[in-house]
DNA sequence: ACAATAAGTTAGTACGCACTAACTTATTTC
DNA sequence: GAAATAAGTTAGTGCGTACTAACTTATTGT
């Protein structure tokens, strides 16, 4: 069993520290430094409003979490401007997306889910799961690099490629692309451009774009197909003059 | 992502409902019913110190617990005389259970864990796993009846063997008997007892017993031993004359 | 440049769930 | 059966994490 909250999370039991001691975070805080972390990725400072929009909670709580996170030396608040993950913050974030990654993976490849209905499970198991079932899940897997999506798996030591893709909506009229990966975010959107054939691995070229975020051509395989900005914003791909492997 | 913690829990959302739908409950709610659950399996109420010993915290704590959990509808609280569960929080507590077995199966037999070393795991596991996921692993381990203690996995329904079964420390001197089940908490314990061949299915003879909780001495397979009460207790047998199959 | 709007913060509240201290009820023992 | 002990409850507190309302700071548009 073993319950106990709040009290075996604040791990202040050695002599001196001048790093407090992080023990165990609850299942928010980490969901707060994933966000921060992913938004961080887009170049600037996770604000306040947008780390509540993800999370799908009020802004006011945002703020009073991250002064929390700021004692716990895990992310760096400047006030009004909005937050950074310390080095610290940042190795724990990238530590739970290994672990949802992996654990997105298992659940495809061990137990028969579809890879776009995987994030949800994904997202609860990678909270509850040990350091030591993730790395047993990843050799059982044979240490993937990359998980259902093509998102690449963080190493335990928390290096991971974060080189920035382009999406579709960013390509040229004329482009010709390799689909690399996709956000796992929403399983109807998945569903939606797996029909299409829009999946990782696929060959796609941008035909035509309409301005105004409008519909975008572009042909998978031999089939044309034409899908709206939204879309074509969550499908990350990398240019090919010619087709490699 | 998706945070959002106390409310989302509460759940009044249809325009009357004389059973108060009992949404999600939150990780300690649960495990206050499995161990109410087990409790009363000895065969009286759970009393309050005996929860709060299971769950590591103070009596005091169980005390206010107890009065949500009658509020929900979970448990039947007598003043001063303990709890017991109620319908729903008994088919609750059994799909934890559930959980929790197929959870420990499927971690040995899937990722090579040992079984000595699993309820940990399992008891973070249980509380994060859809019914879906649980489903998918007992399909994938040929929905097995017994987890690798011996125990018994509950049905989807809740129906389950709860028969109780004498422990090495009722059995009389010269009986011959069958390891079931034993007690998963303890991995030193069950470490202790494979070591010694006390495994579910090994057969034993009870060769003398000492009084005052002494030493038990027992022939596992052709080798004698001696183990004390705390350990006897934990090891579940079935009294067979002749070997079965 | 300054008003309008957007973004962010503080203050006050609530609930879950733990704690200790003090009190009450039950049980045991002489 | 009364005193001693054990078990259980209430009261008050603290922390995590959410909320709304009210206020402050930044940004934007004319």
């Amino acid at each position: 069993m073993s319950a106990r909250a709040t009290d075996e999370r604040s791990g202040a039991h050695s002599t001196h520290r001048a790093v407090p001691r992080e023990k165990a975070l609850t299942r928010q805080a980490e969901d707060y430094l994933k966000v921060i972390y992913e938004i961080e990725q887009g170049g600037s400072p996770a604000a306040t409003t947008d780390i509540a929009e993800q999370l799908g909670i009020a802004a006011a709580s945002v703020s009073g979490m991250l002064q929390r996170l700021a004692r716990l030396g895990l992310v760096k608040v400047e006030r009004y401007r909005g937050a950074r993950l310390s080095a610290s913050g940042r190795l724990i974030a990238l530590q739970l997306i290994r672990r949802h990654r992996i654990i997105e993976s298992f659940l495809v490849t061990k137990l028969g889910y579809g890879w776009d209905d995987v994030h949800e499970e994904a997202e609860r198991l990678e909270h509850a799961a040990s350091a030591d079932l993730v790395d047993r899940m990843a050799d059982a897997l044979g240490n993937p690099t990359a998980d259902p999506h093509g998102a690449p798996i963080p190493t335990v030591a928390g290096r991971v490629d974060e080189r920035r893709l382009a999406s579709i909506a960013d390509l040229p009229v004329g482009a010709r692309a390799r689909v690399v990966r996709m956000s796992d975010r929403d399983p109807e959107l998945l569903r939606y451009l797996k029909k299409r054939g829009i999946v990782p691995g696929a060959i796609l070229r941008l035909v035509e774009r309409e301005p105004f975020d409008g519909p975008i051509s572009l042909t998978v395989g031999r089939a044309k197909q034409s899908i709206g900005a939204t879309a074509a914003a969550a499908v990350y791909v990398e240019k090919s003059a010619r087709t490699d492997r």
